[in-house]
DNA sequence: CTCCAATGTGAGGATGGCCTCACATAAATG
DNA sequence: CATTTATGTGAGGCCATCCTCACATTGGAG
C-alpha cells in the first residue's frame, strides 16, 4: 500500500504518524486531481486539503510530478491485481460472460480509483512515461485472456485485437460520465452487446 | 473561415494583413497546443512562432482561452460539415462500407486537424462547454445515419447506439498513436470489423 | 501629401505557483 | 532527563506566465 518514494529528496515515512500523513495526502491530491486536472491543482491546495503544511507535503514528495507518480503507481498495482484476477478466471466464461465482466471490470475500477484515469489519460506534463507502460502491460494481460478465451486465433492476430478490446475497455470508462442514469445504462449495454459480437467473432477465425 | 472573435476586447481583423496575421497565429497555436498540450504552451510561444510579438497576437485575441476557442471553432465547422456530407451519403451505403468511411472520415480528419482533440479532449482548463456542445452535436449527426442506415431501430435505442458509434470512432483516433504501422493498421481494420458486426446488429433489431 | 484607423511592438506590471529553508515540535532511544 | 531523529510549519525566494500600455509603423482614403 506504501508507494515507493524516489530517493532523490523525499524521505519515505519512518513513523506510524508518517505513514498516515502521506495517507492524507494522496488521497487529498486525488480529489484535487480529479475536480481541477493535474495541471490545474496547487501544491498548496492538495495540503491544505490533507490538513498539513506545505512544508510537511514536501517532506514526502519532492515534487508534484512525484506526488502524481505515487499516486499512479499505486493504483497501477490495484489495476494489476484486478486484471490478473480476470485472467484466472476467463476460463470458465462464455463469451457472454466475458463481455460482461471485462466492462463491469474497468467500470467498477473507475469507481474506486477516480484519479487513475485523469492522470494517466491526462496528455499534459504528467509523467506520461508511466502511462505507455501501464497501457502496454494491459495490452499484454488482455492478449492472455483473449489467447484463453480464443484459442483457434493466430498469434499474430492476438495483439491487434487486444488493442481493440483495450480501446473498448476505454470507451466503458468513458461512458460513465453520461447523463442521465437511463440513458448510461443503456449505452453501456449496448457497448457489452458490441464487445460480445466482437469477442464471438475472434472464437471462429 | 475567419473565426469570430468575442467582441469584448479583441478586435476582429479589418484589412488583409489581419486576416494574414490571425492565420498565422491560430496555424502557430495549433502547432503549439499539438506538440506541448494546452496548458504546456505559452502564449509568447505562439506569437514567436508565427513571427509576430506578443502585442500583435493580444489585439486579435484577448486570452489564451479565447485563442483556444476560436481554433475549436474554427475546426468544429469543417467536422460539422464531413458530417453533412456523411449523412447525405449514407443512403447509398451497405454496411460494410458506412464502417469503413465512418471509421476513414475521423481518422483523415484528425489528419486535418491534429489540434483539435487536444484542445477537446483536455479535461484541463480549456473551455469545456464547447466540448460538451460539439460532442453532442456529433451525437445527433450520428443519430441520423444509424436512422437512415437501420431504419427498423426504435427511436429510443437510438441514442444508445449513437453514444456507442461515437466512442468507437474515438478509439479509431485515439489508434492514430500506435507504432509500428503494420499494428496500427492490423488494429484499425480489427475496428472496422467490430464497428461492422455492431451495425450488423442494429439493422436485426 | 495628409490624416487616421488598423496594426505592430516589447518592456514591464501583476499574479500565482513550485519549491527552499531555518527553525519548532513530537516521539523514540538510552 | 538528555539526545537524536522524524515530522511539522509557513514566510519568502525565484521564476514563469498572462496580459497591459504607451508608443511606433503601415497603408488606404480623401
Amino acid at each position: 500500500m506504501s508507494s515507493r518514494i524516489s530517493s532523490r529528496g523525499g524521505r519515505s515515512p519512518q513513523r506510524q504518524r508518517g505513514h498516515e500523513r502521506v495517507a492524507a495526502l494522496l488521497a487529498a491530491a486525488s480529489a484535487c486531481f480529479v475536480e481541477k486536472g493535474y495541471d490545474a491543482t496547487t501544491m498548496t491546495e492538495v495540503a491544505a486539503r490533507a490538513g498539513a503544511s506545505i512544508g510537511s507535503l514536501y517532506q514526502f514528495f519532492p515534487t508534484k510530478e512525484a506526488l502524481a507518480g505515487a499516486l499512479i503507481a499505486d493504483h497501477a498495482e490495484a489495476l494489476y491485481a484486478r486484471m490478473e484476477r480476470l485472467v484466472a478466471q476467463t476460463p470458465g466464461w462464455n463469451t457472454e460472460e466475458l463481455s460482461a465482466r471485462l466492462i463491469r471490470a474497468f467500470a467498477d475500477y473507475r469507481k474506486q480509483h477516480p484519479s487513475f484515469v485523469v492522470l494517466v489519460e491526462a496528455g499534459g506534463s504528467v509523467p506520461s512515461m508511466l502511462g505507455r507502460t501501464i497501457r502496454q502491460r494491459m495490452r499484454d494481460y488482455l492478449c492472455q485472456i483473449l489467447a484463453i478465451h480464443a484459442p483457434g486465433l493466430a498469434a499474430g492476430d492476438l495483439r491487434p485485437a487486444a488493442m481493440v478490446v483495450q480501446q473498448l475497455m476505454k470507451a466503458a470508462v468513458a461512458l460513465q460520465n453520461e447523463q442521465p442514469a437511463a440513458l448510461r445504462q443503456a449505452a453501456q449495454t449496448q457497448l457489452r452487446r458490441a464487445l460480445a459480437l466482437y469477442l464471438k467473432e475472434l472464437e471462429t477465425d
